[in-house]
RNA sequence: GGAACAUUAGCUCAGUUGGUUUAGAGCAUUACUUUGACAGAGUAGGGGUCACUGGUUCGAGUCCAGUAUGUUCCACCA
């Protein structure tokens, strides 16, 4: 069979991922196997592949592929998130572009459209990682807004209402006035934002209830937002200030709207901080509303949903806040309030989803009482039940579980899960699974019959729904322990970002034991974020994001795998550039050269070669590669386990380049247009399967194609095919490994004498050995032979006159050639070396020579330094004999 | 403001309970080689007082304390 002259890609990856499907590869059904189940963090259904995306679904497709070939039933959930507030903006957005107002739709009109939106243009994401070939099985696609997801959301409502976890109740919350919803304190960014402090002065009303003109003094407050004076219910000062106690209990003007305000005292207030005294605004600040509760304030809101001033404002109605903020500086300059104004740093929260400042406000909104279900999700961390890699993340988890506040869930959106709550005319409400539910509750508390009832226009935070993402993909809620979820739950390997550990995977933990009375999964990987080469983290704004689909066109998806894995350590974040797909490429360069090579030998092999055909006399190279694959597999097997992905794959990378191309396929590789044994033949094949078998799960394409190349009846794919449990180290391997050692030493130690001493390559040269160790070297003699071009090797116990001498472990080689040798090179290198193992020897008696040492250390580190000193003294002698037979 | 984690070669990182060499790997770099799988190759080399200062110890990249720098998380004094 011809092979092409490069591995094509896009032919491959399209006819490979074809027949997996096909095959049905990646489905899954439960059957005796141990399961090994991942559920997918569902991404927004708006989203599109990024590098993130393309970090952690490699990252999982090898966990699955892996499990797949060691025996698992393999299971990967597939599925897409309805992501609230994300999706309604893209809605309102297109709706916007084809000239129609949100506001002027009604409910089902508008979530029409969205469903619309989402048929035509969610989960386009899904069929991306089909092109980076994640094995998920895709009859088990799972969207969280599904008719039984949604459901299930509404019963857990129901449920944690009913066990009084859930609660309605006015308190401050942070609101996004783009979106015009409230946020949980999650979905809130903190930004550090060059702003002013304004000093502003207010009348104060004396003791005979006049008002005091400015010119004999005010009260001075600093604020960053100007504008919120109008909503001023108090001036608050620190009693122990001695500025300002005698005024606590007096009045102050509000300016511009002559409200009359009064002067408190509270130790809350900072002393050396601005002017000392604060302003109390309760309807907009989270602290002053902590502060008007306690001191019974009046709440005077002046904001509307979106962000413009309110009537109760009294100024500037119906202005931007951010516009009023200009304009009453402006107003109060005038009027002469403005004592002075610096520039002041400071911390502003911004919404997550619609960079626009958030605003404190206070409303009505549904809450989770977490206390309640915290519980077992903190003990099941702390005691190693669920394990994080890596493992600092378990301190943070703590520490947020053991201080951790309401959630709020309800969000003024109408994509989502509509909150199951129904209201009569006069504010009374019950939780209900739907309306007749409703009603009939109404009638048993409220002895109301057929009242008129009214659903909760609010939606529940997207976070609400995917917390039951690990066993609701499962119907583990709306079919109660049917055969799947009893199978596949717990999961086993979630992967996912750190950035929502609280978000998700803490919630998830909750979810899990509230209602399947077990974790949802053994163990969390947080994989690192994925920055460009100047460390920024990558995004749409700094275009920095490289388009991943373009990316794997160009290069091909097992190329772009290995670039980002490779790349990506252990729980850091990863300095991505598209160099490393290159080095990918390469790779796969290399494993197809290798393969081109064996297929030269397929075409010449023979199965019964006279004595002189024969190319290899032993079989000891393949006892050797067997035992370096051994070795290798083991270690892997480790990493793995440890989920260290990339070093696994750097391991993997070294022993098929260095290993299987370098040494192994040099020294069984025939003379020029010889054939090869047939026995010799298939156990190069064997040993190459048994490769791309251990690398199939980091790059599936190319070791698909490459399998079906090598042995054209394969009898299964080798994404399915089992990985050889036998595979293990052995202690016999010691032996043959450490030939392999001497032999790549003095390979190594002859290629570069020849260099040094310009020998050339096709000139033979003839080689003497003097060792202790004559076994090893006759075991290798003949291949060293032929690596080197030596035309003879023997054994000898004199010096060799006019050779190059060279010291390789514990023994001394002599290179006899025809050329006139130049032995200044040679005698420098020996000179080097030996200078190496004098400064090494004498540390070590150093070492040895202080008796503390020697009276504390442990008896095998003295006897381990003592065998050091001697191989030493032995290497040294070596040389220096070597050096005096030069001249 | 608090905390966690990090700091090892030009870059990205290994370095397991302190003692296996005078600290390793990959990439990059330099020199040389090169007609039989592979110039997308091969061989060899250069490059590090393991952030700094102290301490514990016979012995510290590894343990302890402090300092500096960076990253992240939490809090948020208007």
């Amino acid at each position: 069979m011809e092979i092409s002259k490069n591995f094509d890609f896009k032919s491959a990856e399209a006819k490979w991922y074809a027949h997996w499907l096909e095959n049905k590869y990646f489905e899954s059904t439960p059957d005796e196997r141990e399961p090994y189940t991942v559920v997918i963090p569902p991404p927004n259904v708006t989203g599109i592949l990024h590098m993130g995306h393309c970090l952690n679904n490699t990252i999982q497709d090898i966990l699955v592929r892996r499990a797949r070939m060691m025996g698992k039933n393999a299971c990967w959930v597939p599925g897409t998130d309805h992501a609230s507030i994300a999706t309604e903006a893209k809605v309102v957005q297109m709706l916007r572009e084809r000239g129609i107002q949100k506001a002027s739709l009604s409910r089902e009109e508008f979530l029409s459209y969205a469903w619309e939106w989402k048929e035509k243009y969610g989960g386009i994401i899904l069929q991306q990682l089909k092109k980076l070939g994640c094995s998920l099985d895709w009859n088990r696609t799972s969207f969280t807004m599904d008719a039984d997801y949604y459901k299930s959301v509404i019963h857990v409502f129901n449920d944690l209402y009913g066990k009084g976890y859930i609660y309605r109740g006015k308190r401050m919350i942070n609101w996004d006035p783009k979106a015009k919803t409230a946020l949980s304190d999650e979905e809130v960014i903190f930004k550090e934002v060059q702003g002013k402090l304004y000093f502003l002065q207010y009348q104060i009303v004396d003791n005979q209830g006049q008002v005091v003109p400015l010119s004999e003094g005010g009260i001075t407050i600093a604020t960053v937002r100007p504008e919120t004076i109008l909503g001023d219910a108090a001036i608050a000062v620190n009693p122990s200030d001695d500025r300002y106690k005698h005024l606590i209990g007096s009045y102050a003007i509000v300016p511009l709207i002559d409200r009359k305000i009064p002067i408190i005292g509270d130790e809350y207030v900072a002393t050396d901080f601005g002017s000392g005294a604060l302003k109390i605004t309760p309807a907009h600040d989270m602290n002053d509303n902590q502060i008007g509760i306690k001191h019974g304030l009046q709440v005077v809101d002046i904001l509307n949903e979106d962000g413009t001033l309110s009537s109760d404002a009294q100024l500037l109605i119906g202005k931007d806040r951010f516009e009023a903020r200009k304009e009453i500086i402006q107003l109060l300059q005038e009027a002469g309030h403005v004592v002075k104004i610096e520039d002041y740093i400071h911390q502003v929260g911004f919404s997550e989803r619609t960079d626009v400042v958030v605003e404190p406000r206070l409303s009505l909104q549904w809450w989770v009482d977490m206390k309640k279900i915290s519980g077992p999700a903190l003990t099941a961390v702390q005691d190693g039940e669920i394990n994080f890699h890596p493992a600092k993340f378990k301190n943070l988890y703590r520490h947020w579980m053991e201080n951790i506040k309401d959630w709020c869930i309800s969000r003024q959106l109408w994509w989502g899960h509509q909150i199951p709550a129904w209201y009569d005319g006069e504010g009374r409400f019950v939780v209900a699974m739907n309306e007749e539910e409703a009603k009939e509750k109404f009638s048993k508390e409220f002895n109301v019959i057929d009242p008129q009832l009214k659903q909760d226009e609010d939606c529940l935070d997207t976070w609400f729904s995917s917390w039951l993402w690990p066993f609701e993909v499962f119907k583990g809620i709306s079919n109660p322990g049917n055969k799947d979820v009893a199978y596949y739950y717990p999961t086993q390997s979630l992967v996912t970002a750190p950035e929502i550990i609280f978000f998700w995977v803490a919630r998830m933990v909750m979810a899990g034991y509230e209602y399947m009375g077990k974790k949802p999964f053994s163990d969390v990987y947080f994989t690192g974020i994925v920055r460009d080469t100047q460390g920024r983290k990558m995004s749409k704004q700094l275009g920095n994001s490289p388009d991943l689909l373009e990316m794997i066109d160009e290069i091909g998806a097992d190329a772009v795998r290995f670039g980002i894995l490779i790349a990506s350590p252990a729980g850091n974040d990863l300095l991505w550039d598209k160099s490393s797909n290159e080095q990918g490429r390469n790779f796969i360069n290399k494993l197809w050269n290798a393969l081109k090579l064996i297929q030269i030998w397929k075409e010449r092999a023979k199965p019964n070669l006279t004595s002189e055909e024969v190319s290899l006399a032993s079989d000891w190279p393949h006892q050797w590669f067997d035992a370096r694959l051994r070795a290798a597999s083991s270690e892997i097997d480790v990493l793995m386990a440890q989920y260290k992905l990339s070093e696994a794959l750097k391991t993997l990378y070294s022993l098929i380049w260095d290993d299987f191309c370098s040494w192994y396929l040099e020294w069984v590789k025939p003379g020029f247009e010889k054939p090869m044994d047939q026995v010799h033949l298939d156990s190069v094949l064997n040993n190459f399967e048994l490769l791309l078998e251990r690398l199939h799960p980091f790059m599936p394409f190319v070791t698909e194609e490459m399998y079906h190349l090598l042995r054209t009846s394969q009898p299964i794919d080798l994404c399915v095919r089992q990985l050889d449990a036998a595979l293990q180290p052995r202690e016999l391997d010691e032996k043959v490994l450490n030939e392999g050692e001497l032999l790549k030493a003095s390979i190594t130690a002859i290629r570069d004498a020849r260099v040094k001493s310009q020998i050339k390559n096709k000139d033979a040269v003839t080689l003497y050995c003097s060792s202790l160790e004559r076994t090893s070297w006759e075991a290798i003699q003949q291949l060293l032979s032929k690596q080197v071009n030596a035309s003879d090797f023997s054994f000898t116990d004199e010096p060799i006159a006019n050779t190059i001498q060279l010291v390789v472990g514990s023994s001394k080689m002599y290179i006899k050639s025809e050329q006139v040798l130049d032995t200044s090179a040679q005698r420098k290198t020996l000179e080097e070396e030996l200078k190496y193992y004098e400064g090494f020897f004498a540390s070590v008696e150093k070492k040895l020579s202080n008796e503390k040492f020697v009276q504390n250390a442990k008896l095998e580190v003295v006897e381990m330094e003592k065998k050091k000193l001697n191989d030493a003294l032995q290497k040294i002698t070596l040389l220096k004999e070597s050096i005096a037979n030069l001249s």
